[in-house]
DNA sequence: GCAATGATTTACT
DNA sequence: GTAAATCATTGCC
């Protein structure tokens, strides 16, 4: 029942492309019995040659060893003490890409979603973040590194494409005096969806 | 071994 | 709109 993108989709050296290819596509947990899931509809690349990333200019900690795995890994970890940041690692081994998971679309186990994200009704703002969507998904730093070929944590086809014209891409024009690293346009979001958090 | 910090979210004025 | 919450990882002594 489950279209789980092969290894090689994860393998390839271009992680804007992929960050741009996994809009549309499904991703599902099942822990405990419970499976959630839900259209990738924000995404965000990170490398080593953005400053921004955790693993810049080829940093090497225990926690950004995960980064220089090959690709087809999850990365979880805690940011500010209290949200979890969902990554799939990119890439071959020794290199340190990866694809930030920003927002997603609710699909199945909505009411699973709504018990841990403490609501009691559906609301957008469900899954939009990064944090919002590991608490909806129920990630925890324990699901880090975990094999997206396995039954815990996966990502799906199911058919859906979005046109290149309603793929967002961001920060947009119009940023000139500000420097120049930090700026790169490796966000990408899904126009016209109501369950990312709001273009700017 | 200990103190500072952060890729964010939520709530309150 | 601003401020606070909260803890694992990091870097320095």
């Amino acid at each position: 029942m489950s279209s789980k993108l092969p290894l090689s989709f994860y393998r390839r050296d271009d992680v804007t492309l992929i960050a741009r290819e996994l809009l549309g596509k499904v991703l599902c947990t099942n822990f405990e019995g419970k499976l959630t899931s839900g259209i990738i509809v924000e995404t965000e690349a990170y490398s080593q040659s953005e400053k921004a990333c955790h693993a810049f200019g080829g940093k090497r900690t225990p926690r950004t060893e995960v980064f220089y795995n090959d690709g087809g890994l999850s990365y979880v970890y805690l940011c500010y003490g209290i949200h979890y940041l969902f990554n799939i690692i990119t890439n071959l081994a020794h290199t340190a890409d990866a694809v930030l998971i920003r927002a997603i679309e609710p699909v199945d186990g909505i009411e699973t979603m709504l018990e841990r994200r403490g609501m009691t009704k559906m609301e957008h703002r469900i899954g939009a973040g990064p944090g919002s969507v590991s608490k909806a998904l129920g990630l925890t730093r324990h699901h880090n590194a975990i094999d997206l070929t396995e039954d815990h944590i996966w990502v799906e086809k199911r058919g859906i494409n979005y046109k290149e014209d309603q793929i967002i891409a961001s920060p947009r024009v119009g940023v000139d005096y500000a420097g120049d690293d930090a700026f790169l346009p490796w966000r990408y979001r899904v126009a016209d969806s109501p369950w990312v958090s709001k273009a700017k």
